[in-house]
DNA sequence: GGCTTGCCTAGACGCTTGTCGAAGCAAGAC
DNA sequence: GTCTTGCTTCGACAAGCGTCTAGGCAAGCC
């Protein structure tokens, strides 16, 4: 079996490591968390992830000709995912670079982690 | 009627494995995943989920007062996260019960694993 | 048969989100 | 200095989402 949080009980270490499969989340931690999957929830966003994290930083210049939307549209969905954590921005002279926060992935992976749940499909 | 979620997402048509750090996502799959994150995206559903996914089953008769809201927005957010193809229900007698789809989980998590990705920073 | 309980669907309402064009700011070329 | 390029912010709009009440259907009890 996965090792896993111990039952020391910070908010940051549940936010970060606890499945939610372990046992029902608390409306705190839900709410700290539903925004990272929220800004996930868009086809766009989740293609700029996949850009972003397929190379270790990503030009705008280079992610917005790959749709065919406006560049303040590209823009605002850069902003959300940065507003939820899951990359960060530089500019580096006229350009913006953009790169993943693997420790958020890390997070979100672990909470999908459901290794330790109750038999749901056995059991039935 | 315990109506199978029609395949609204069809779990075999997604590549069901491949990360998102592996290579950028194509706008097809985005398209068919977003939905699932999206689904995730809101607290009060991630917490039914996580209250699904801590036990086998679960009656909505023990979802619906854990929560502050009427019967039909929580039977609502069933909907969205049945439609999205992370659990499935089953009307048995008096009750409806339901339950998590564990490959939906696995697939996620798959998608969220970065362990592939080019050091942006953790390698670096 | 009629009543009660459990859950879902329908319709409506206000807030949020995705998109755009216009404008603004920063960096570099001239 | 001025001009151009790259990206973000602003303001607006339509579409989508979360919530409610009202109503409907199925199962079980009388």
């Amino acid at each position: 079996m996965p090792k896993q949080a111990l039952p020391v009980v910070d908010l940051d270490a549940v936010a970060c490591c606890s499945p939610i499969a372990a046992r029902p989340m608390d409306a705190a931690q839900a709410v700290v968390v539903a925004p990272m999957f929220k800004a996930l929830g868009d086809p766009v966003r989740l293609r700029l992830m996949s850009m972003i994290a397929s190379v270790p930083e990503m030009c705008v210049c280079d992610l917005t000709p790959a749709f065919d939307l406006s560049g303040p549209t590209i823009s605002h969905h850069l902003k959300v995912l940065r507003d939820a954590g899951l990359v960060d921005s530089e500019r580096r002279g006229t350009w913006v670079w953009y790169r993943v926060k693997p420790e958020a992935f890390r997070q979100l992976g672990a909470l999908l982690d459901i290794s330790t749940a109750p038999a749901a499909d056995s059991a039935a």
